[in-house]
Formats: structure tokens, sequence, C-alpha cells
DNA sequence: ATGGTTGCTGTGCAA
């Protein structure tokens, strides 16, 4: 089973490159951030054509976060438990069904975090506070289970192409990469660090000042495994090349497949 | 080099 996630920067504006990508790639199961759209707006029938169930938690003009998948929804749930004021779609939890049992997939958008000094970053550790937390009691079910999306978390230096420009940024102050590893240590694998501990992986490259063209990028976006996940960890990749198309999302595909189903 | 670009919205905000 093949198990992605992907920031496309609203999915109305990247649905020919999103399509597009499904084809190639061929995912089974794919998380999307930043859909910046309301359920009723998510371009559901072009998915549903290309094979794919949907489940969308969609916000008006923001945020908003979506599940595709060629298996049949068991469970969809959608919000962070933890905090009943948060109004931010951040969050989608499916379970589908696969021949060896199931396997259940959060999709997340982690807070930016950014400007440091105003309400958004202890937002954003919230968050992160309540994201393990949750995590910690889905992990008690021992089964498959796949967290990924867009953490806005660069866990390592060799994770930025240019680490001293983000020493006081949300995305890599010790707090932000301090919390992430509490959820590392929670028993979670990271999905690319597991199979490579190559330096210059990126999953995101800003559209200022030519950050694609000098490769000036940035590993966000990641996929974190429970143990019965990890077990059956078999390949990891980054569609960078995806950057370089037309009317491109700042971010690109990360994917893991797991012998688990199809 | 304290800029730069993109998307949604509303003529600013978020990233």
């Amino acid at each position: 089973m093949r198990i992605a996630t992907w920031n496309v920067n609203s999915v109305r504006l990247r649905l020919d490159n999103t399509l597009a990508w499904l084809k190639e790639r061929q995912p089974d199961i794919v998380c999307l951030q930043e859909i910046k759209c309301q359920d009723e707006q998510f371009p559901r029938e072009a998915f549903e054509a290309a094979g794919y169930n949907v489940a969308v938690h969609g916000q008006k003009g923001f945020n908003g976060v979506a599940v595709l998948s060629r298996l049949p929804f068991d469970e969809v749930t959608t919000g962070l438990p933890g905090d009943d004021e948060d109004v931010q779609s951040r969050f989608i939890e499916v379970v589908v069904s696969a021949p060896e049992g199931a396997v259940r997939v959060c999709g997340i958008y982690l807070p930016n975090g950014n400007p440091v000094g105003t309400e958004k970053y202890p937002y954003k550790l919230g968050w992160m506070a309540r994201l393990k937390d949750h995590v910690a009691a889905r992990l008690t079910l021992e089964e498959p289970l796949v967290v990924c999306g867009d953490y806005n978390v660069i866990p390592e230096a060799e994770d930025a192409a240019n680490p001293q420009a983000w020493v006081n940024d949300a995305l890599f102050l010790p707090q932000t990469r301090a919390a992430f590893r509490e959820l590392l240590n929670l028993g979670l694998t990271n999905a690319l660090r597991a199979s490579t501990d190559e330096a210059g992986l990126y999953s995101f490259w800003d559209y200022q000042a030519g950050a694609w063209q000098r490769n000036n990028g940035i590993l966000i976006d990641h996929l974190l495994l429970s143990p019965q996940a990890a077990d059956r960890l078999k390949a990891v990749g980054i569609d960078k090349h995806v950057r370089g198309w037309e009317k491109p999302s700042d971010h690109v595909p990360v994917w893991a497949d797991l012998a688990v189903g199809v």
C-alpha cells in the first residue's frame, strides 16, 4: 500500500497537477493539506472519476485537509481532540481495511507558528502537545498507523539547505524540534529517516527569492509510523520533480510503501 | 539584499 502526503496549496488551483501526479505515482491513500476551500467547493467528482474515495475537512480560505483513498473508508473523523475552541481545519483521520487488516492514517497540517512572539507560536506548541496525546492514545491500539502531513517542523540542521536562515523561525526553534522529538519518542519512526540519512532531501521550496532555482529547500513534510507500520515499511520517496511543473505548489509529495493490502 | 511570491480574500493576511 502506497501512502502519500502533499500540501497542495489550494486544491482547486492544483487540480490538474494533482490528477497528473496521481496517475504517475499511483498512490493508494493521499493526505492533502492546505486545500483552502470549504467542503462543498472541493473538486470531489474529479477525484472520484480517478478512482478515489474522498474525505474532506475544509475551511473557507485557509487551511483545510482531505484524504483520497482507493479503498473505502471504514471510519472518518475530523478535528484534533483536546481543544473545543480550536476551529482551524488541520486534522483528519481515516481507517481503511486492507486484506491483511486495518490501516489507520492521520493527515495533519501542523500550525506554522510564525511570527514567533505572537499567539501563533504557543498555538503551534499547544497543537503539538495535543497531537502527542492523541497519538499516544492511538498507539495503544497496536495497529499500523501513519501520521503524515505538513508538520511545519525542520527536525535537524541537515533538513535545511541553509539552516542558519531558520534559527529564529518557528519551524526550527529548539522548542519546536524538541516537541517533534517527543512525538517520535512515543515510538514512531520517521519513514524517510528509516531509509536514509542523506542530507539535501527537501519537500518545500519557497516561492520567493528563487528558492527552487537555488535548491534552497527544507524538509517539513513527514510520514511517521507506528511500530506495526514501520515493520512493514518497504520504500520511501520524495517527488521533487513536481516542484518544476507549471503552476506548482511550494510543497512536493512524499510517500511510503507499506507491505499491507494492495 | 529585512527583500522576495503565491492564494484567497477583500484592497490585508497567511504562508
